[in-house]
DNA sequence: TTGCTCCTCACGTCACGTGAGGTGGC
DNA sequence: TTGCTCCTCACGTCACGTGAGGTGGC
């Protein structure tokens, strides 16, 4: 019995769109099996639903992976997620163990994703630094 | 006198396709004024544009800027670039004043930037190394 | 009952991808 | 002259934006 969500203010709460929210779910990257609601009702989400949207726009954003992309690593999400569920209490040890070592190699994954682009930032950094010393050098140069 | 390149060297060399340089030209993101070229006749670049692209491409790819931000950034580029060209041979002290002053604001933004996405992506890294560490727990309680 | 938020089409847009058909320089 | 790369339309696609017109729950 977890407090539920309307899309209104589920796209407030993660600063997107509800047109983006829909556009999700009719690519099966969010829940949305074609048959948990009945045509016409209102959509509803829980915390999970909400962290695992959050984690997919940071993905997007911050990676700048494409949907397809974001297919794949996102299993990680729903996964994790299972772990989480009521589901997960009826599970036995050995499907919660399957979770974890699927989990694994994917976290692993967006993690060197992220460090690959702080590398890649870090070393920009590093040449607008040079930049700035040579516009500095110039305008001492120039009086 | 500087070597000169056409489009599909330049495309191969930067990593992008030809239809993205025209549509970048068509957009005004690259030189390319109406009139410096008689319709039909192959488009030139040289090292200056080629440098110019790539660090347009670095704000786009890394950053994840739209084009119209690219726009207002990218001004820093073409300043830069004319203190190199022959252009700049010619002009005053005080233009090429102007000139450094004007850069100044507008790689010092990129840098923020920057530093402001790798803080983000710091962050995330420590989420996620928090993840792994979770999930290891997990591991060794299934066993 | 009155709003407000939700719903489903469906066309528009941004940033290109992908041919179609034709011209120009080593 | 023969290829190869270039050229200009122009329609397609991905990831949504933006209404139009209508239904449903406090």
């Amino acid at each position: 019995m977890s407090t539920t969500y309307r899309i209104g203010e589920v796209s407030e709460r993660v600063g997107i769109t509800t047109r983006t929210i829909r556009y999700y779910e009719e690519l099966g990257l969010l829940g949305g099996a074609p048959g948990d609601r009945s045509k016409g009702t209102h959509r509803l989400y829980d915390d999970d639903d909400v962290s695992r949207l959050t984690e997919l726009l940071r993905l997007r954003d911050l990676l700048g992976l494409t949907l397809e992309e974001l297919t794949a690593l996102a299993e990680t999400g729903q996964a994790r997620a299972a772990l989480r569920d009521e589901w997960a209490e009826t599970a036995t040890d050995e499907e919660r163990a399957a979770i974890v070592e699927r989990a694994f190699p994917l976290v692993e994954r967006q993690l060197e994703l992220v460090r690959g682009r702080i590398e890649k930032l870090a070393e920009f950094a590093r040449e607008l630094e040079g930049k700035l010393e040579q516009l500095a050098a110039e305008r001492r140069k120039l009086r």
